[in-house]
This record gives C-alpha cells, structure tokens and sequence, in this order.
DNA sequence: TTAATAAAAGACAAAAATATCTTTTATTAT
DNA sequence: ATAATAAAAGATATTTTTGTCTTTTATTAA
C-alpha cells in the first residue's frame, strides 16, 4: 500500500508525537529507530526531507532532536503521507493508466474511486497526537 | 497501490478475456502490449508468469497465443492480484508491522482491516469476463 | 519433413527504492 | 573559547523492480 519509506515515516512521527506531546522535550534519532524498530540511517533521512518540509520540528547540538509543536501535532497521517509519497495513492489511476478519468474510466475506477475515498478521509481524521494515549496504555503498538 | 506487474497483469487478462471471448481465438503478444500500452516484453514475461500457474491458456507455433478457458474467465481480479503481488495487499499491516494484529494492533489496523476488505470483496467481485461488453462499447479503457 | 511462427526460458540491463557511511554544520555545556 | 553532541548534507552501496534481448522449444502449415 505504502512505500517502505512512507511507512517508517508514519510510524516516526506519531512515536515523536507520543514521546514529546506538547512539552519541549526532543527525542534522539537512535531512540526512534528502535522505538519503532527501523534502520536509523534511514529513517535520519526521512526525518530530515519531513523537517526541510516543515512536518517534524528539530534542534542539533546537546540535549537536540525531533520534536512536534502544536500545529505540527495537528497534522494528519495524510499529510505525512503526501509528503512522502506524493497523492498517486489518493488520486492515481488502480490500473496505472496516466488518462483515466470519469469521463475515460478504467474496468475498476468507480471502484476504486469509493475505496481511496475511504482511504483518504480515514488518514485524514487521524492526526499525529491522537494515538499518544492508547501507545501509552499500550492498546497500540509501533514496532515489531 | 498494486505493482507495475500487477497493473499491467489485471489490463492484459482483462484484454485477453474481451478479445477471445468464449471461441478459442487466441491472441499475441504484440497485440496485448499495444492493447494495454505495456512493454513487449515485460507483459510477456508476466503472462508466461500467469500461464505456469494456470492462469491463462497458451498455446505456442502459428496461430498461437494466449486465451482464457470457460473456468479461468471466471477467475477474479483478486486471484490475478494474488497470483501476481500476493496477498499481502490484502492482509499485511498498512504500517509494515510483521506482529501487527488484533491483540497487537498498529495505529491504523482497524481502520485499514475494513478499507482492505472493501479492496478484496471488490476484486473478488470483479470476474475476468465481466468487462468484455462495456470495453467493447467503449465505456471502459485499459490503455493510455 | 521443413520452414515459419509464437510462446517459454534464460540472461542481461537500467532505474528506483532501500539502506549505510562519512563529513559538515549548528548548538550546548563546560 | 573549546569540546562534545546531534542533526544536516552528501556520497556510496545494496536490493528490488522494471524493462529488454537472445536462445530454445513447441506447433502449424506448406
């Protein structure tokens, strides 16, 4: 469904989120890495287009790290999907042709029309801060 | 969402299965990539793929190529996906997670668990030989 | 039986995705 | 000011996916 790297980033950013919630706390690349059980090269390089974009707050130096303000907290795993793999998830054609359209539509558009919607709409009500709680409880999980 | 491979194996099934129809007319490589718009002989490579397990029927020399019998024109769009891509689109987790499951749940697993189902009872739905009369009418399009 | 045809099989190539390592820059605490 | 820290940036490596070409095998028609 998602690209490897979508999914590391998603999971990155509600583990940052859980860990920071509102304070000035900021978490260290190696702790996301295992805290949510990715290579930690990689996900350094994730977090920094996510921080050149603006999604994910970062300070270098002692005590620095990734951390989210308030409007950043309020951003949806859509907007953290289409920073990374762009909205041909949301919008691009199931059987991959550049020209489908309702007007032009492939043998499973309307199909898939109903479902990306679904999709869509469900990242879109999920905002990064709103799993802090049940992770905390350990009723959700982020690695393994 | 699905694989090139598997867009391109969904299109020339579908493709195969308009143009042979019942009869047993066969018909060529070269005419299913440029009925699909998919490279010679990628798709090549797919339906050799598709015709070892049984898929599709093919029969080589003259007169040769590829056609659907009465059982597999009534193969779905999810037996081509699985044969293809496996079932993973339709079971593994949205976030990656090998554990993820209902005791273990990731942050999107129940969410992702009713738009997958959604994703496999319509392609379960979708039967190969379903589409012939609208593509003929051109109410439906498997290139450009 | 032979030549032509078309898929099967196998080898190879290019591009994209995934992953790792090294150097640089900014920040902080001493 | 200086040393230590941690992210940013850049370079490189590996793997997977996508795409292409060549040779072999089966089938048919002449």
């Amino acid at each position: 469904m998602f690209s490897k790297t979508c999914e590391y980033a998603i999971r990155a950013m509600i583990f940052i989120a859980q860990k920071t919630k509102e304070g000035d706390i900021r978490i260290g690349i190696k702790d996301i890495a295992s805290g949510i059980d990715s290579p930690e090269y990689f996900i350094a390089k994730i977090l920094q287009e996510l921080s050149r974009k603006g999604l994910v707050q970062s300070v270098k130096g002692p005590n620095g790290g990734f951390y989210l303000d308030h409007s950043s907290l309020q951003q949806s795993l859509a907007d953290v999907v289409r920073a990374v793999d762009g909205d041909k998830i949301f919008e691009g054609c199931g059987l991959g042709l550049k020209q489908c359209s309702e007007k032009c539509p492939c043998p499973i558009h309307h199909d898939f029309k109903r479902i990306r919607k679904d999709l869509y709409r469900t990242l879109e009500k999920s905002k990064l801060g709103n799993f802090t709680e049940e992770l905390d409880k350990q009723l959700l999980f982020l690695r393994r």
